[in-house]
DNA sequence: AGTAAATTGCGAACACTGATCGCAGTTATG
DNA sequence: CATAACTGCGATCAGTGTTCGCAATTTACT
């Protein structure tokens, strides 16, 4: 694990060891000139980490599980990649790369964009790990450097500063990933343990004095979305 | 950790082994009748952990961590608390109790929540590790339960299913996130660490043949909000 | 050709992590 | 007063990411 800070745990966010370079994936080239052939590789890496966590989610990706899916000794992972995070990186670079690119422009960049959101958000639900991986800012592989281009490219006649329309994408994403969650959610969610949660949560609600929250629980009425107002106020 | 699929890591969000109740914090009785009065209490337990984590990151909320920052066990904890979970929504919940909910309502659904939401990065901001708690659904406790109440009471006008009210919340919160990740990444962040991800970046950009990235990186204009179109068109 | 440098796979270990078990001691209830 | 319940906690287990050193292999540079 990361010892950044002396303590494990998950994909954290620390401050960096200042005597460490801590180089991105990208950064570094994958094979050197001198030593005997490789057996494997960063893809072949890459793809049998996607497969593990398709299946059996972002958890199942243990250096140790990793290695013995590809048949190979759990250290020898460290001469594809320095850790574990440099894994998840290429990750989501593949499946950010399964993002089709090659759909035309209309030149209306909400509508673009909103079309680009709507195909990574298939994705997300292909992958439902990656809703998962926590949000590292800037660690774009070449796959994810052609999406931001496409996006930036869609936001071209829009009169906004650079740096804006990079939050821009970086907002959509983690909508996207929010409508992803809650559509795994509500599809391949357990609806036993789904239902006695909302239960029990109503009749907290009901119990503690909060009639808007209870009101909310009961409620059964499925939205049109048509008819919802486009400045969400009252009729 | 948690051993659902028999394999551990961040907090995974696996199918849940069908034989496991897996009860809430909030449904389970803090102390029974019988035994010596506990020394410690969950409250005591939450304070210790968020201030930990407000030091030095939430991967620094480990059982040991707590238990050393508190002068106990480690195993002792588990008499507060069913897993590290736990001590997560405990974490959540009291930081959710920060956002002032005596603000009244003004009537318009978009302007409370606005408000409510600027509210809320605010704790964001105080608490860095928020933004790194993995989302996990309908796990509120008596303050997440109170928000929660509020932002409906809010939308209260707004002629929407509960449902999607509460979906609603999600999001916000998901955009709360996100505004909140970007703002403590550009202020408490690495200058030199930084300078040196975007030109990498840049430099990746116009070598491979990406010209809006390149553009969007070498843009230092500063957009004024003010003159930002309301629908992003262009001009 | 021959030497030196670099690289590979990998067994073994290290420092962590969350969680469980059993036990001595303490308290309230029947 | 006995029994049941509870506490604190040392020891331990299974799992994690990462490092080190070593034999073997391949390339590059004399």
């Amino acid at each position: 694990m990361r010892h950044e800070a002396g303590e494990a745990g998950c994909r954290t966010r620390e401050v960096d060891d200042l005597a460490q370079e801590h180089v991105t994936v990208w950064a570094r080239p994958e094979r050197g000139t001198r030593g005997p052939a490789a057996v494997h590789s960063r893809a072949e890496l890459t793809a049998v980490a996607v497969e593990l966590a398709d299946r059996s989610g972002l958890a199942a990706v243990s250096t140790r599980q990793v290695a013995r899916a590809l048949g190979t000794g759990q250290a020898s992972l460290y001469r594809y990649i320095s850790s574990r995070d440099d894994l998840l990186d290429l990750m989501t670079d593949a499946v950010a790369g399964e993002v089709g690119l090659d759909v035309p422009l209309g030149g209306d960049p909400v509508e673009d964009l909103v079309a680009l959101a709507s195909r990574t958000k298939a994705v997300h639900l292909r992958h439902p790990w990656l809703s998962d991986v926590p949000p590292e800012p800037l660690r774009l592989g070449p796959r994810g450097l052609d999406y931001l281009e496409y996006a930036l490219r869609a936001m071209e006649p829009a009169p906004l500063s650079g740096r804006i329309k990079m939050e821009i994408v970086a907002l959509m994403n983690a909508l996207v990933a929010q409508f992803a969650r809650t559509e795994l959610q509500t599809s391949r969610g357990n609806a036993s343990r789904q239902a006695a949660q909302t239960a029990h949560l109503g009749e907290a609600a009901s119990r503690g004095g909060h009639p808007h929250v209870a009101a909310a629980m009961a409620d059964r009425t499925e939205t049109d979305p048509a008819q919802v107002p486009r400045d969400l106020s009252s009729r």
